[in-house]
DNA sequence: GCGACAAATCTTGCATACAAGGCAAGCAAG
DNA sequence: CTTGCTTGCCTTGTATGCAAGATTTGTCGC
């Protein structure tokens, strides 16, 4: 079944592991990410690096303004609707052909739901992050086609960058129970109603997001010449690095 | 809408010139790319046509075997199956989002079946193999959804990819009506029905290949020496030596 | 004739070196 | 104090060189 998957054949393990950070939030959408600084870490030489660039570039995941960096993408909220475009078409389309739920998808799916309160319970708010995400890629590993899988795995990377441009407040409780609502469906069998509650879920984690608000410091200082209600100003500060 | 396209964002046209080959059914499936000889056609280093490898690696379009080359993908019957899966969840999940066609969007559609009408008429099989494929994306590009568009682009390269492994017979007219009758659906605005002639016709692709046939190991030398294709009796034979 | 071994040749893997361009700090002039 | 320029550093872009492995071919021994 791996043997399908292109990105699991990745040689290096540069690509997953930025993937994996992603979702797991613990890099912001528009992090530079330095040849350099990837060689070193990884303790190979910018050759690679670039090449792990190339393969997330054509996924997606980062994009390369010439001469000046590779960046995480900061999805536009054009592109963060088509984002979501693409999630409902693909999530709900994949539950419409499922048709029984084995026992160990059952076990599965319970054992996240179990996750994810226990994150909430915790107030883990990185881990809930990564898990929201994990459970639409549960959906479906269960269904079994590995490609859909990597490429939900990648809209879902995209998901996370968005909802950290977008998201004002992370409302998880809300989406923890849109998650249990989909599994109760589809514990019932009635994997149409399963469908139709994804694409209300995906709906309303998309309402939720603030979309008027300009990832870009450069609009973002333009609006506050003549209004300043931006306080997460402070972010694009974060990115800011300091040298000794 | 092309912004959000990753692929149209690469630099150069290797990526896409290769993808374009196969989605014309120009490069069959298992050939071998030679870097130097890439980097020879498009006179550039062996450097950007690596990059332009790792990037269809990500995509699924090529594989490297380790110090052997890169090669065009020869999918297995499995992962056939799991293509046409992929295509069958994701093209009628966007029919059924869908509402209202354009008369653009009239216009664009009946336009292409002409045009595979035209195609069949002529007996021009490499561009019907392209037709047939851009039909699909065509769909999506009415639908608006630019990752899906670059979706389905890579998963229909994919398909005739397969179409050239396992298809033994090429029923153009049977796709064609299976187009037509998805088009009639679409005008007619009931797009539920359409998203289920959509998967039955998928499904006619897929029945129609012979997916127990394996991959003939000699398919280029045969070609090359125009010797008839392989047959089911002489496929037991294909590891003798050919006698001058 | 036939099989095995060995070397030659081709392939990618990877690193490094250099070139070109962007950005920022510093400096000079108004 | 502001504005414009210049210089220098730091980034990616690209080519090239060498190493390691796989395949093929040629040769030797039987």
């Amino acid at each position: 079944m791996q043997d399908l998957s292109p990105q699991q054949t990745a040689q290096n393990g540069i690509d997953e592991a930025i993937v994996s950070a992603i979702l797991s939030a613990r890099i912001r959408p528009g992090t530079r990410l330095s040849e350099n600084q990837l060689a070193a870490l990884f303790d190979v030489s910018r050759t690679r690096v670039r090449e792990a660039m190339m393969r997330l570039e054509a996924r997606g995941i980062v994009n390369v303004s010439p001469r000046r960096g590779w960046f995480v993408v900061e999805p536009s909220a054009d592109e963060a609707m088509t984002v979501y475009g693409a999630r409902r078409v693909i999530e709900a389309g994949l539950l419409r052909t499922m048709d029984r739920l084995t026992e160990t998808g059952r076990t599965i799916l319970n054992a996240h739901l179990a996750e994810e309160k226990a994150a909430i319970a915790a107030g883990d708010r990185q881990r809930l992050t990564c898990l929201m995400g994990d459970f639409h890629i549960r959906i479906a590993e269960l269904a079994g086609n590995a490609i859909l899988v990597d490429i939900l795995r990648d809209l879902t990377a995209r998901t996370i960058l968005i909802s950290m441009l977008y998201q004002s407040d992370f409302h998880a409780m809300q989406s923890h129970l849109g998650h249990c609502r989909i599994v109760a469906a589809m514990e019932a069998g009635d994997f149409l109603k399963a469908a139709s509650l994804s694409v209300e879920h995906l709906d309303e984690v998309e309402t939720g997001l603030d979309l008027t608000r300009r990832p870009d410091p450069l609009a973002d200082l333009r609006r506050s010449l003549s209004l300043p209600p931006q306080t997460l100003a402070s972010s694009s500060k974060a990115s800011r690095k300091a040298k000794p």
